[in-house]
DNA sequence: CCCGTTAACTTGTTCAAACAAGTGCCGTTT
DNA sequence: AAACGGCACTTGTTTGAACAAGTTAACGGG
């Protein structure tokens, strides 16, 4: 374990622990260490040993009891913020090439829907982008977003077939720090059909995203649609550790 | 705060304040009181209250740092284990009466995907029911369930028109302890339009679950699809807290 | 051989002290 | 008026002690 000066010690036996969890020198159902042996390896107190212990429980990364040595567990599927909040990112990620075709970029009133949304009033002026987004030069996503205006007139002065607008923006300093994801599925209206090559009113795979700042002002709207033979979404959950995701009843 | 003697402090401590941030009564954005202050109030150790706030953050329920006193976060969403896992249970905590008419309930050999979702061989038995599930009188979900013989066999005495399988089956003592979900977009079959009055080929909601047991042996596999208009998939990440969704790629 | 008891070991809880790093406010100086 | 410094207060880290609750293995007796 290499020596560090820049990360509490708590912190560093979580992450070298972790480590050998994830990585499968201690596989699932392995019995770790007792506290007292990782006190010595590691030249720490118990306290701090506890401390990245907990952290390590609360992930579901060890389990056991009182009495009992701990054993490794499972870390739960997860993906970082920013790999599930930019296309682009996800699909460098997952070792595809990322496109885009953007079909429009215009600033104009938000409809109420799109207001709603932003937190703004209908009518005022939101800044749209429309484009097709691939993997390799296969049609994965359209993307409808809407920006709110001091954001979106950024997106002037950018070439959005480039690459990610979120990065984009996060370079600018806009806060990009929540998201809230709907996910339901909805048929391809002519629009969906002709930039994806499926036929209209065929199923495809809806997340609806607001991006927000840290203090919550909504800052983007996004209306994904992916061809669902390209993607799903995945979660698991336990008694013991809950899965984050909700089933939302809506109006008929 | 009420004295109980069942619980450590520090869990009595971490779902008080818990309390009074979910509560409103400490609301999002407002300071809360000082460790110090905390300690006298709750007549605490600092290390107590400390060990309380440490789960506090990781919950995203408590903000700040260093130097700084605590701000009330947010909670992220999320439902209950077998909220989630039971239809009936999460119409219930919606306020709507669930329904459900099997349409068969049969011992049968696996089909290779139901073997390869079971960890079983093709062709091994299995148990498999089919229900429309309702909110009311409305149809709202068919859900295509496998199970493993041990488990699939109580079915056989229970009445599947009366109310939840997952319940039944932990009464049982079935170890229903994890779940794993994928959510993709599906064009409704003549069997899905027939039962719940939507055109063949129209979009549908699905939900493909694999149940386990604690230790991971795979109990249940169902395919789950529902009325997109009925129902969403909603769920929240930030910077600091990633969502445990994950954007899966499939091959085309 | 089986069962009960005990001792050694384990994790869980609580408290306290000491030090470090950071914030914010107030007073003084420019 | 603005900037700087000092001080009181804040949270973050680490150590250690003491006690409680639980597990497991070994030993002795029936």
């Amino acid at each position: 374990m290499s020596v560090s000066h820049f990360q509490p010690l708590h912190q560093r036996l979580t992450d070298e622990i972790r480590a050998r969890i994830t990585s499968g020198t201690w596989p699932e159902g392995f019995q770790i260490p007792s506290e007292a042996e990782l006190c010595r390896e590691f030249e720490a107190s118990r306290g701090t040993v506890r401390q990245a212990l907990s952290t390590l429980r609360k992930e579901g990364l060890i389990l056991g009891g009182r009495g009992k040595q701990p054993v490794a567990g499972r870390a739960a599927l997860s993906q970082p913020f920013t790999t599930f909040m930019s296309f682009t990112e996800w699909a460098g990620s997952i070792g595809r090439t990322p496109g885009q075709q953007t079909r429009e970029i215009a600033k104009r009133p938000a409809s109420p829907d799109v207001a709603a949304q932003l937190g703004l009033e209908p009518g005022d002026q939101v800044v749209e982008v429309l484009r097709l987004r691939l993997l390799g030069d296969m049609p994965a996503m359209v993307e409808r977003t809407s920006f709110v205006l001091d954001a979106g007139r950024l997106l002037f002065d950018f070439d959005t077939d480039s690459g990610s607008i979120f990065s984009f923006l996060k370079s600018k300093g806009i806060d990009l720090s929540r998201g809230k994801h709907t996910i339901d599925a909805v048929a391809a209206d002519e629009l969906d059909g002709e930039l994806l090559g499926v036929e209209p009113g065929s199923p495809l795979l809806r997340e609806r995203r607001v991006t927000s700042s840290a203090s919550g002002e909504p800052i983007e709207f996004s209306d994904d649609r992916y061809v669902p033979g390209l993607t799903n979404f995945t979660i698991e959950n336990t008694n013991e550790h809950r899965a984050n995701l909700v089933r939302v009843p809506t109006s008929a």
